[in-house]
DNA sequence: AGCCAGGCCAAGC
DNA sequence: GCTTGGCATGGC
């Protein structure tokens, strides 16, 4: 199965889904940063209930962010889980970022960030600055092996993301859109325990284990 | 009651 | 370059 009419099938499943979900009120960029990076390897639901916290304390700006004592980060953060490394994670995206002018936020220099990696990387630029960055995450790389589009899960990011620009137009929503809905069909049924049986893209994917 | 989640870094090969 | 271990909470 052709990439375009994997999306094509997902987005007629599943609908818009209208990604990244921020507060009104908040500075977009910078919520989803924050979120980005409290996302990593964790929960959706968790990064919520960290988020407001940081809301109900007023401290979800750029300038509260800086200034803000670094364990009572922690204390906010917690429910998003390894804590620890996200609040310094968090101080060191705002140290390096806050100020900016946006023309100025490059993908080498978030990369050049202690705690911002790849995926939450392109995050950041796709859905928060509106650049034209594929995020790619473990449920992409395992939603394509076993659709048979890559040989392998262990596909490198850099190789994956490019396969993909090279098969979908270079259009933001289609990027924001495209993996919002693989997140949504990885969550809830190309799992590590996959339920193919009610899988939207069941009878065009190798690894139907019906 | 385990298993898992929208990764990243450091260390070692 | 690729692999491994550590990091932590809360939902299901």
């Amino acid at each position: 199965m052709q990439i375009k009419e994997t999306y094509k099938k997902l987005l007629d499943h599943f609908g818009f889904q209208k990604w990244w979900p921020v507060h009104t009120g908040t500075d977009r960029f910078l919520e989803v940063s924050i979120g980005a990076i409290l996302t990593q390897n964790t929960n959706w639901k968790n990064v919520e209930k960290a988020i407001e916290n940081l809301i109900k304390d007023d401290v979800l700006s750029w300038d509260k962010l800086e200034s803000i004592d670094l364990e009572k980060l922690k204390e906010l953060i917690k429910p998003a889980g390894f804590y620890n490394q996200k609040a310094v994670y968090i101080k060191n995206f705002v140290k390096a970022v806050k100020g900016l002018p946006k023309e100025r936020i490059t993908r080498d220099l978030l990369l050049s960030i202690k705690g911002i990696g790849e995926e939450t990387a392109d995050s950041i630029l796709l859905y928060g600055l509106d650049r034209p960055y594929f995020v790619v995450d473990a449920y992409t790389k395992r939603i394509f092996y076993r659709l048979g589009i890559t040989k392998t899960e262990n596909i490198s990011y850099k190789k994956l993301q490019k396969i993909i620009q090279q098969n979908i137009p270079k259009d933001i929503n289609i990027y924001k859109e495209f993996h919002a809905l693989l997140v949504e069909l990885g969550k809830n049924y190309c799992r590590k325990r996959p339920l193919c049986i009610k899988c939207p893209l069941n009878n065009s994917c190798k690894k139907n284990l019906k």
